[in-house]
DNA sequence: CGTCTTTGACCGGCGC
DNA sequence: GCGCCGGTCAAAGACG
């Protein structure tokens, strides 16, 4: 499968290995792809997690994404072909700066989970990407971020400010350092 | 004053 | 048909 990294949670800046002040550091514990068919078959398979190549608390960071991808399934999508991406990150922070400029429109309180989820789209015209936000209901430690489609613009060389909680941030995998957002990929 | 966020209302899908 | 639920809209408010 050919996943292009249209949507490096981080584009403008490299990852590194840098040790960070804990305000500003969180871990990459997963993420996944969603195209054509391929969610079935995730399902059919019970899935592979691929994030024993990113992190080695996979235990956890499974259970939480298995909750996710059973809620993703549950929901239908407007279209087959939407792209969509599913990242789960150990973080304090809920709104991180992932490149892109993006307009909150709505926050809806989700049943059975004690935190909100945020709907945000793309502030460029014309452009239809959406994200949600939320922190796992079971461990809120971990935030789930769900892209929907692909931008049909470049990232903007962009630093947002997320809300004065702190001027930027860098990313840090846990591990290893050579982690390539466009080679991973769940099959 | 322009931009962004908040938040209640509204809508559509789905299960019963 | 009805109620529940998640997603979206849009008016009002906050903020720089």
């Amino acid at each position: 499968m050919d996943t292009n990294f249209h949507q490096n949670p981080n584009p403008n800046q490299e990852i590194t290995n840098q040790q960070f002040d804990d305000s500003l550091h969180f871990e990459v514990s997963d993420y996944y792809t969603f195209e054509d068919g391929f969610e079935e078959d995730i399902f059919s398979k019970n899935m592979v997690i691929p994030a024993e190549n990113i992190v080695n608390e996979t235990s956890n960071s499974s259970r939480v994404a298995n909750n996710m991808l059973h809620r993703t399934r549950e929901k239908k999508y407007k279209s087959q072909s939407e792209f969509r991406f599913v990242f789960i990150t150990k973080s304090n922070m809920e709104i991180m700066d992932d490149g892109f400029k993006w307009r909150k429109y709505g926050k809806k309180v989700i049943k059975n989970s004690p935190n909100p989820r945020n709907y945000f789209k793309c502030s460029n015209d014309g452009c239809n990407v959406k994200k949600r936000v939320e922190r796992d209901r079971e461990d809120p430690r971990y935030v789930i971020t769900t892209y929907e489609g692909v931008h049909n613009h470049e990232s903007p060389n962009y630093v947002v400010n997320c809300n004065n909680q702190m001027p930027t941030h860098e990313w840090t995998l846990h591990q290893p350092s050579s982690l390539s957002f466009s080679s991973a990929s769940v099959l």
